[in-house]
DNA sequence: CAGTGTGATTTTTGATCATATTCTGGACGA
DNA sequence: TCGTCCAGAATATGATCAAAAATCACACTG
């Protein structure tokens, strides 16, 4: 997974040097971060096939690999939908994602370069700016992209791999969340991070990062299935 | 009831439910976790196919999943190949073996019966035959079945998955540490957990298991590159 | 004359597709 | 309600195309 993708939320792209096994999984992995295909949701080969205007088997490959990622299920019989997230699963995602992003902060702040901690404060800004306009999309994206880029700079491959994952796991359903919700209950901890890793002071950046998590991870588990 | 003929390499299980992609996934996965395939060996698709006896679309997807898990990488030419463990990657890799599958054992501890730990004992008995005999495919598969047995006992899916593939990463390693030292240099923690188990002691059972992950990390990291 | 580097050719391997086969789920009739 | 049958989707194969690596030949340099 570790791809050196790291552009900007790029809807339509030459990109004509990737395989095409590799351009569909980056377009489906961003639907689901994204939270366009909702919890639940039956994924068809053939309707994938459609949609994206792809070969057979670029998306079969696709799709298992973000079955590996828990990004889809594989529902016994042959079919395959985007997971639906228990209750209990938020638990255990809130406690992988407390160690592993606090882990991943804390390494990065005694690292990242001063011109980075520009860069992170400059989508903070468009992120602020999405979240006003309440661009559900756009504040998605770059939340995301604030959080992925930061773990960049830990310089640890293997944990930041393991914290992309399970940010897989509760795209879907964060976006019901903020459709239902809009934005603005979500305050930014993101300024608290930037400020401790400008004094390069892990612990700080470690406390807030262990905030934002508690914060979008307890929003999430609001969010989940309001009414039977 | 025409019988789709197996072609008779079959290892005579039933397993005849399982789409061969799956069976194909699974063979790969154990022999990279038990160190069947070296570090840094080259992996071919129409080796596989020739080895494996199968079609070309079911190992293409084997091994898309297996990239997905870190067992193997992409380099970027088209090659796959089975990654080498850095000695970065070993620190990682203890961080989060260490969160994760004590938070899995402290779990396990409060809900596994009783006849589960009985089966673990059972089971930790062999590997300690395994041991003796200096067998060290019997080691490398009993110590991991003792493991993920165990975490399955956690009932927590996708903490177990995080789990899961972190053995995948330091597998073939764990065999060349042990084709180099013999099996007799790992004293057995395994029956502290047990210990912990029975008494349902969540604190005894994760300190046994956060000793027994840095023994065993520590020799793989003792294993690396001894000679440049 | 031996060694080395460069370039083209050969060969292996991966990517993709069209197609055949198998299986699931639901409709239909008894 | 139950059993059978059928449509459609998924699985799997092999062929074809394209790309990269390995090989080798040849010329150039010391």
């Amino acid at each position: 997974m570790n791809v050196p993708n790291p552009p900007s939320v790029s809807p339509v792209e030459g990109a004509a040097k990737l395989p095409a096994h590799e351009q569909v999984y980056q377009r489906l992995r961003a639907q689901i971060l994204f939270g366009e295909l909702a919890p639940g949701q039956a994924v068809t080969i053939q309707g994938l096939v459609e949609a994206l205007d792809s070969g057979m088997t670029p998306v079969r490959e696709a799709i298992r690999r973000l079955i590996s990622d828990g990004a889809l299920v594989f529902q016994g019989n042959r079919r395959v939908s985007v997971p639906e997230l228990r209750a209990e699963d938020v638990d255990e995602l809130i406690f992988a994602r407390k160690t592993m992003e606090c882990e991943l902060a804390r390494r990065a702040a005694t690292r990242i370069p001063a011109s980075a901690v520009d860069a992170l404060e400059a989508l903070d800004l468009q992120l602020d700016v999405a979240i006003a306009n309440g661009d559900v999309a756009g504040y998605l994206a770059l939340n995301y992209e604030f959080h992925s880029r930061l773990n960049t700079h830990a310089d640890a491959p293997i944990l930041a791999d393991l914290a992309d994952r399970l940010w897989l796991r509760f795209g879907p359903s964060l976006r019901v969340v903020c459709g239902r919700f809009g934005t603005q209950s979500f305050p930014d901890r993101h300024k608290d991070i930037l400020e401790g890793l400008r004094k390069k002071d892990a612990d700080l950046v470690a406390l807030a990062m262990e905030r934002d998590v508690l914060q979008g991870m307890e929003q999430v588990r609001a969010g989940l299935t309001p009414i039977n």
